[in-house]
DNA sequence: GTCCCGCTTA
DNA sequence: TAAGCAGGAC
């Protein structure tokens, strides 16, 4: 346990200067980051889970332009959403993002809400990706942790320790988070954390909330990206037809089918398969 | 706790 | 070849 828990105010201006200082000069240039379209800065959000910057950028690009705004989402098909999210993986993503739209459309009067509740209550949308859009399109100075400023604060007040757990970290972003700009704030800080991984080999590991993920080659993952893939593709085709193109086991296949079925991605309609 | 995706970088 | 990604749902 740590008593780092109360920071001197000198002690956070220092801190909050070398934040600021890295973000004037090597700060990132982002598309989100220009706008202030609420609906916008949530799509780059939900993109930007488990997912690099670098491979969001031009698919959050395509994906404005072709969906303007939230009723766009909400009454496009699914089929038409993937055929742009294609490549950026996790695709109940892009279900989660229909459905919410729908929701958002039809009982916030097409509004996204500046509620954390209302937000953490939508589909796909958890505690980090709510507070990001309460900070980045209402800025607002809400207290929440991802990988980037877990990084930051692990490496600045937790050196030496082998493990450290988000609950010591909470009181830290809080007493440190800048009241007057939460966005510029977190924006920097996230910066800062891109820039620390890379010099210290991802600090996160000393994270109680570290975790290796699963092998890919051969998962169930494969399979259901190929199997949606295809159908994104081809449009629509017979099961004997997906299970010619999708070249894995055929129980595994059949197995992974039923389950994109009972999640709502894909559908039978008559012989055919198709995305749901 | 496990599962969900696919790409870049080292 | 492996690591890791502005996490969420169950």
């Amino acid at each position: 346990m740590t008593r780092l828990s109360l920071l001197k105010p000198a002690h956070i201006r220092k801190f909050q200067k070398t934040v600021y200082d890295y973000h004037r000069k090597y700060g990132r240039i982002l598309p989100w980051r220009k706008t202030a379209d609420p609906y916008k800065i949530l799509v780059s959000e939900v993109m930007l889970q488990q997912t690099q910057v670098s491979r969001v950028i031009d698919r959050y690009q395509q994906f404005v332009n072709t969906f303007p705004t939230i009723k766009f989402v909400a009454s496009s098909s699914l089929h038409e959403i993937l055929f742009v999210w294609k490549g950026l993986g996790y695709n109940r993503r892009a279900h989660s993002l229909k459905r919410l739209a729908e929701i958002i459309v039809t009982e916030y009067n097409s509004r996204i809400p500046s509620d954390f509740e209302l937000l953490v209550n939508l589909p796909g949308i958890g505690k980090a990706t709510a507070n990001a859009i309460l900070a980045f399109a209402f800025k607002k100075p809400v207290v929440f942790i991802e990988t980037n400023i877990r990084t930051v604060y692990i490496v600045h007040f937790f050196d030496g320790r082998k493990s450290v757990d988000d609950n010591e970290i909470y009181p830290l972003v809080a007493q440190s988070l800048d009241m007057q700009k939460p966005k510029e704030w977190y924006s920097a800080l996230m910066d800062y954390g891109v820039f620390l991984k890379k010099k210290f080999s991802n600090p996160s590991r000393k994270s109680t909330h570290y975790k290796k993920q699963s092998p890919f080659k051969g998962s169930n993952r494969q399979v259901r990206g190929k199997i949606i893939r295809i159908l994104v593709e081809e449009g629509r085709l017979t099961e004997k037809q997906l299970l010619e193109r999708v070249t894995f086991r055929e129980e595994m296949v059949r197995t992974n089918m039923k389950k994109l079925k009972g999640e709502g991605l894909i559908i039978k309609k008559g012989k055919y398969i198709i995305i749901g």
